[in-house]
DNA sequence: CTGAAAGCGCTTACAG
DNA sequence: CTGAAAGCGCTTACAG
């Protein structure tokens, strides 16, 4: 006995001694049927361990129920507890996740999404990944919807659902001046990623709205190495910063440790402000002021977006930006007499 | 313009001036085609940028190459990074995996393995889940494969890949004993799991071997919390232990944000031990001393068992245990003169 | 409400 | 090496 023979809607007919498409009827939603007709052929399907087989399903009407879901680094926080909560979203509308990891290698994409395409995904969500405009292409020759997570691209046409990352900077630029700091540095987030542009962006103007710019500002690659060396290179400097601002928490804690490793300590010899708020910004170890993401409102508007664009194909592809809070901690100082207490 | 209209092989045929067959010959590896038949079809497939639909060949074939992989709780830092890892090899292996997320809802597995079954996956793996033997009978039923990853439960006749849990907590108490504890407490992982029990029994039996026994036990279910309040409980008794070993890094940091919390330095008032080794371990706020889950080996080989119960339908289930490694850091004291670096 | 029949897009014997 | 044909397991008009 190798593979069990498979069992299938004409087994189950025959066992209820009604037709296949009898069978069929049972298990379509909003299809006639008799209750008796359905009884019987409930019975049987019972009595056979009878399921509809899903891609034979999928090739009749077209729809696979199958989202593609292309993610690239978790070991930062904030992606595993995304794809957590995109699953249970996705599966709570009856939808199934086919996860791909992309590394960055060249072309790795390309060839990925060929393959989302074979399975005739009904849509397609990327986290941290970029997309070439060949993916793009193919994406809306396939008419398969894309709606990116965590990062936009402007001018793709592509949908796109971010926290409002421009603004989540001047917060931070805001907070920090409040704060007396006066020599604020910025160890970015990948400068490739709109993300990372956009949270620096925000900095900048921030701080030139009181007349003030940037101590400096290193990339930081998205990378806890490359962060924790920036920090290194920035107090070692003969005019070391009094704060700063990193693209995310995951860096954030990389200098956090790089700085407590130098003897300093946080917030009285430098202030530190990440963005995320993953869940460990909040544990002991960190304390993080941060700016917070607000993750389950980010994982609706992206499963709405998409399925409204699964649903209506023509409709226009949208930028979705969310308020992200600044949540107030222990890394950072406060401006006086500064009452919000924070988590 | 809805839908736009999907190039089947007939569309390739037509236009490459072949039979429908001759297309797929050419994409499926090991038929028989002359090369200029190829090279015609492969140039109008270009064109009309067909790819086959692999739904359609699944069918065919009764091979859908797709996994079902079964999570739970993302937000220990194990498991994103084993689902990368999974996640890879398996893309490497040609293919791919279909992700539920599981609660721990009442009967939710169950619906889920049906759900799976429907898409006629080739194979199954969970991670931290519980099978019940419905389940259980369900896959084998259908003949598929399933294999638990980091769990094991004996007796059910499923195949497991674990590191050696029980082997671990021996080398826990031998480090710790030589090392001058002498109340040696334990925070166990949940012991509803195999990996929680089998951590604590071989800490019991190492501790026996040296004739002593835990100082206390309590379970500390996988959880943050639970771990923070079993660890003050421990700290604020009249003879608190001088050692804990906690049941997984995940719990392990928050015991010792809690312990620190107290006021207490870790490992000058208390030594603290992990188990898994997760990045966050060697992290400079934690510097935790644990077990390694050496992950690469344990993914291969649940990729392995899984892989070779596909293509050989009646193998036996096999329950597989990698060693796992003491990494010496700075939670624990450590033996005198013991120079064994460690990370 | 129900059955017979066509068809989704492919793979794979079967002849030639 | 190649084409015509059957069939994978379903859904869905189409008659009745």
């Amino acid at each position: 006995m190798s593979a069990p023979p498979r069992i299938t809607s004409l087994d189950v007919a025959r066992l209820a001694g009604v037709s296949q498409s009898a069978v069929s009827r049972v298990f379509t939603p909003g299809a006639s049927v008799a209750p008796k007709t359905a009884a019987k052929v409930r019975a049987a399907a019972k009595t056979l361990g009878y399921r509809p087989n899903s891609l034979a399903r999928a090739m009749i009407t077209g729809k696979s129920r199958i989202i593609g879901l292309v993610v690239a680094y978790l070991e930062n926080q904030f992606y595993p507890v995304a794809i957590e909560k995109l699953g249970h979203a996705l599966q709570a509308q009856g939808y199934h996740v086919l996860l791909f990891m992309a590394s960055n290698t060249e072309g790795e994409m390309e060839r990925l999404v060929e393959d989302l395409l074979a399975y005739q995904v009904d849509g397609i969500i990327t986290a941290s990944v970029a997309i070439s405009n060949d993916v793009t292409r193919r994406c809306s020759d396939a008419g398969i919807p894309l709606v990116m997570f965590n990062r936009g691209q402007p001018g793709s046409g592509l949908s796109s659902v971010t926290s409002a990352n421009a603004l989540g900077g001047r917060k931070v630029a805001q907070f920090l001046l409040a704060g007396g700091h006066r020599r604020i540095a910025h160890i970015s987030g990948w400068q490739g990623a709109s993300t990372g542009r956009d949270r620096a962006r925000g900095l900048i103007e921030g701080l030139a709205e009181a007349g003030q710019q940037p101590h400096a500002i290193i990339d930081g690659m998205f990378d806890r190495d490359t962060a924790a060396d920036a920090a290194r290179t920035l107090m070692d400097g003969a005019d070391p910063p009094d704060a700063i601002f990193v693209g995310n928490d995951h860096m954030a804690f990389a200098v956090m440790d790089a700085l407590r490793a130098m003897g300093l300590d946080v917030p009285r010899d430098v202030s530190v402000v990440g963005y995320d708020d993953v869940p460990m910004a909040a544990w002991g170890a960190y304390r993080l002021t941060t700016v917070r993401q607000p993750l389950m409102r980010m994982v609706e508007a992206t499963v709405e977006t998409l399925l409204a664009q699964i649903d209506t194909p023509d409709r226009a592809a949208q930028s979705i930006e969310i308020d992200a809070p600044l949540i107030r901690r222990a890394s950072a100082r406060c401006p006086e007499g500064d009452t919000d207490a924070g988590l």
